[in-house]
DNA sequence: GGATTGTGTTAAGAGTTTTTTAACACTTTT
DNA sequence: AAAAGTGTTAAAAAACTCTTAACACAATCC
């Protein structure tokens, strides 16, 4: 099975969205597509490809999105717009812009370029997850919170990648022992807790005024998002 | 001692060919041009890095150099040209174009594309590694820090260069197992930390003041920079 | 050939970090 | 108010790492 590549279109104007999802689909791509910069943020979670970002976004502007797109993970964006204006375009460049087109642009030069931008990137897509100010990279085993590092041994990134995989989900203490301790007879109730406990200390000195983890009574706990 | 980027202009124009050997030089890129297509083929070799195409050439067109150009070494070449001719750019993106861009064009801008397409490129190429004061060549299998030469065996030379590929990401015991240890029945886990122990050794040696090998707990080992 | 040098592995003890346990205070549910 | 569950802390226990030294083996050099 041949694995499509994936492509999500950040723009504004429902025409415009509609015709590139189309494109893309007709030209072999898995397509995902948002109608602002604060929803593309939340579906750049998934396994994205390749980024193509209008710029006359309502809320964020263009420069904020690229940036926290980028910090989540580098795949390449190719900015869309129909300002012309040079400094513009160098200050995308300079955050990070992979390519700059010009509206109204051909498609047949979009998808060009698009195939320019794929080949050129060999990432392999590390499974990054990144739910409020927390970024959690799971070939990479770091994590960070509200832009510092924190250290997690561990059954502690364990736990929180857990939590995250599943956020907004309860996640029950069972499965929790199921899946961070291979031995067959699991720890102890308090055990959790601890570890619990220690994760949400790390977590509050990196930002305090945040709350993440919560407790299901009995059952188990939740990321809240 | 930082490597420069070689980068090939391929004018006929003399002022404009000057114009941009100024503009990379300025840049900081090592610089050889070209006033033909022909030219150019005769240069072209291992150490460019990226190419500056104009279409306006005697002689050959610039689809044929293209070609012949990426048949030598699959380099990034951006094309420019007067021509904004639809079908000539879509024929060049075919024959493998990275970038197309129409004259007159903005000095800064093409600065910045240059920069795209010689980001995405440097995975593969370069056998040489620098992260901070250490240089590692792969071809010569040569390691020095701090300036001075310092002799690796094998597997610490194997381990060390698998560290710095994967500079600031955790290269967990297992990776290093399977990649440092072609056999089937892997070696002790004690096995590593001694060879760790002695690459920090000699590491230490060259240079006392600086710690290079982070050991992450549990999951393997890191490259701080 | 025999000595020398260098490499790779294993073992052992010291040292470090993580995990668990236990105790007690606290919170929620009934 | 009692019962059940949770949070936090400190200390013991377990797991893991670091270093040193010893040994086997291979390559190199008189």
């Amino acid at each position: 099975m041949v694995k499509l590549k994936n492509i999500l279109i950040v723009e504004d104007d429902k025409d415009i969205n509609e015709m590139l999802q189309e494109l893309l689909k007709q030209a072999g791509y898995d397509v995902k597509y948002a109608y602002s910069g604060t929803e593309a943020l939340l579906i750049h979670n998934d396994k994205i490809d390749l980024i193509i970002l209008d710029l006359m976004l309502p809320g964020k502007s263009g420069e904020e999105i690229i940036k926290e797109l980028k910090d989540i993970k580098d795949v390449p964006v190719i900015v869309t717009s129909a300002i012309t204006d040079m400094d513009t375009k160098l200050d995308l460049f300079k955050l990070g812009a992979n390519d700059y087109v010009t509206k109204p642009f051909n498609n047949d030069e979009l998808l060009a370029r698009i195939k320019v931008h794929l080949k050129n990137n060999t990432n392999s897509d590390s499974s990054i997850l990144k739910i409020k100010d927390i970024l959690l990279d799971s070939n990479g085993f770091k994590v960070s919170c509200n832009g510092k590092d924190i250290n997690l041994s561990k059954i502690e990134f364990e736990i929180l990648k857990l939590l995250m995989q599943n956020c907004n989900q309860v996640v029950t203490k069972s499965v929790l022992f199921d899946k961070v301790w291979d031995t067959v007879d699991s720890a102890d109730e308090n055990t959790l807790n601890v570890h619990i406990s220690k994760i949400r200390n790390k977590l509050k000195k990196a930002n305090p005024s945040e709350e993440y983890i919560e407790t299901i009574w009995s059952i188990g706990y939740k990321f809240k998002n």
